[in-house]
DNA sequence: GTGAAAGCGCTAACAT
DNA sequence: ATGTTAGCGCTTTCAC
């Protein structure tokens, strides 16, 4: 095949041990051997196979990364985070892109399980809580981005959904209004109920009523924004401010809007979720919630990374990241005015 | 450490050749032999060790991705394309974001030499076309995205930049343009030399005058292009359209328009590259060439994977994939109307 | 400070 | 159809 550590050892006449020595940057290597077996190793292009090194010491310097959309700008600065954390740290990320399929998110967890990676990175995951841990009670390193698995040995990083959306209903009904309805995502996705849920309590902080025919379901999508929306103004139901549980909905709201005529933030006021770049660049700009992507994305590849070379236990394991109300064009108006 | 072929093997009763059989799918084994092996892995929840399995049969079936940046929308529809042809023929894919760093897309490149993947696939990458000509003649197998490599062992696909930028200038001069400057991106990246050059042919195409004072350097970035268009207005030189090198200084020169109180595309017709999503949010649209960004990841791995299982030689090695102008607001408007 | 030798867990050639 | 056996290329005791 091609090169190995004993044509090396023998070209330099030294043993495997001590080319391995040299390598991995041993301190009882003398200057000189180590100087003759590096000049041999240049020589002879001589690279070390990684399998083999593997196998012999047991871990692959690799962690996963599982996302549900790589061209999702949220997981793509997530990811942004975990690789540069990653990499100052010498390990290198394998990103899982699961579509939203679950069968293939579980392909992905195998590769921890047969040893591919070392540890591993869920972010929002599909797979359910007990499927998660039962991973984590096996031995397994890993952390969860965006979502809260309640087990001892697995870190966590999300923001508070109820909180900021207490504070987006909050800040509609300060600018005057009173009838909000809610864009939720995936019915099963724990982001979307949380929102929901954050909607419910903002309205009772109020002492606004909960309507049930006030919340559609609008998938996390564009066209799906697109689509509740207009089916709420069909409904004949008064509304005069719109919570979408992310942007991409929130866009299919103006979509609808500018279709009908309807202004925004005259007749409709609108805040979404993500702080998508878009929504800085469309008129008028749009309310949203800004998370702190890179932010999770580091801290968790860190702490999972110091985790994984620790005997002891986790340490902090939740990790609540601030998140923020971006004020912009689409509800900075106050309603009656 | 953990449970092997061999417990398996002890435990049903058969050697270990028969389990890796079972595993790898051999057609020889009994299904009564099958069925007894597969309810002792079950039972045991055994994993094989990809180290071992890698070492032994010298490959991972992983495939490296080298990216300036993960958290753009181009590369990361490019990925997307990769991931998704690399999925469906059982590779996992290593992302590896250099951030243009040229040191760290050699340490990327370093894993293909160590046999950490099997083959990689380059995105506009920045090193020298000798530097990857190199790494080629090794034997190692690799794809390039984005430029054409002169090597016949390596796969390309690419959009001809000069071509589309010829057209871009002819579709300005129709519109009565006359004076049309250029923002150019790094100075050494190709796609921007390649897009200059078409746009000095198309300049000359039209009997117009290249004139090096209307070229500026933008960087690729929003930020470069904003500082890069208020030079040019700065300069006093008379223009009425600008051709951007890519979307991200486009929207640096909306920026810049809109602070000055300049007209899209009443005062200066704008055209950008990329196809970002922004433009068709934006007002006006803005007016742009699109690539098939996840064809060009589909086909070029499809073909590094052939390339990598078969003896013979490459077959076809380039892939012009065709681009589209997509003509919006910011520059369909006939100057002098 | 360096070398000899065992073995990580698997696959595949060869034998039966 | 199944078993035996020899490595894949490295790291790491244990000697010296």
């Amino acid at each position: 095949m091609s090169i190995r550590i004993a044509d090396v050892a023998q070209k330099a006449g030294v043993s495997q041990a001590t080319v391995s020595r040299v390598l991995n940057g041993s301190d009882t290597v003398t200057a000189r051997t180590r100087s003759k077996v590096m000049k041999v190793i240049h020589e002879l292009d001589y690279q070390p196979n990684a399998a083999a090194k593997n196998l012999r010491s047991q871990k692959t310097m690799t962690i996963g990364v599982i996302v549900p959309d790589v061209n999702n700008a949220y997981y793509a600065e997530v990811i942004k985070g975990i690789a540069n954390v990653a990499y100052a740290r010498k390990y290198k990320i394998i990103i899982c892109d699961t579509e939203n399929n679950k069968d293939k998110e579980f392909e992905f967890v195998n590769l921890l399980m047969n040893r591919t990676i070392d540890g591993l990175v869920m972010v929002t995951p599909n797979l359910l809580e007990d499927e998660i841990k039962q991973v984590a009670a096996k031995g397994y390193s890993l952390a969860v981005i965006g979502k809260d698995i309640q087990h001892e040995r697995i870190p966590c990083a999300f923001t508070n959904n109820v909180k900021f959306s207490i504070e987006v209903i909050r800040h509609l009904v300060e600018r005057g209004h009173r009838d909000i309805v809610f864009l939720s995502g995936y019915a099963d996705a724990v982001d979307s109920m949380e929102r929901l849920e954050g909607y419910m309590k903002g309205l009772k902080e109020h002492e606004l009523p909960f309507r049930p025919e006030y919340v559609e379901d609008g998938n996390f999508s564009e066209e799906g924004g697109y689509d509740a929306i207009k089916r709420l103004m069909d409904s004949g139901l008064p509304f005069t401010a719109v919570y979408a549980a992310n942007d991409e909905m929130a866009l299919g709201v103006y979509k609808a809007c500018k279709e009908r005529g309807v202004r925004i933030p005259e007749d409709l006021a609108v805040v979404g979720v993500d702080n998508n770049r878009i929504g800085s660049y469309i008129l008028p700009g749009l309310s949203t919630v800004d998370q702190p992507k890179y932010e999770m994305g580091a801290v968790i590849v860190e702490k999972l990374i110091d985790l994984m070379n620790t005997e002891d236990g986790p340490g902090q394991r939740i990790f609540e990241i601030p998140s923020q109300l971006i004020i912009r064009g689409s509800s900075d108006y106050r309603r009656g005015e």
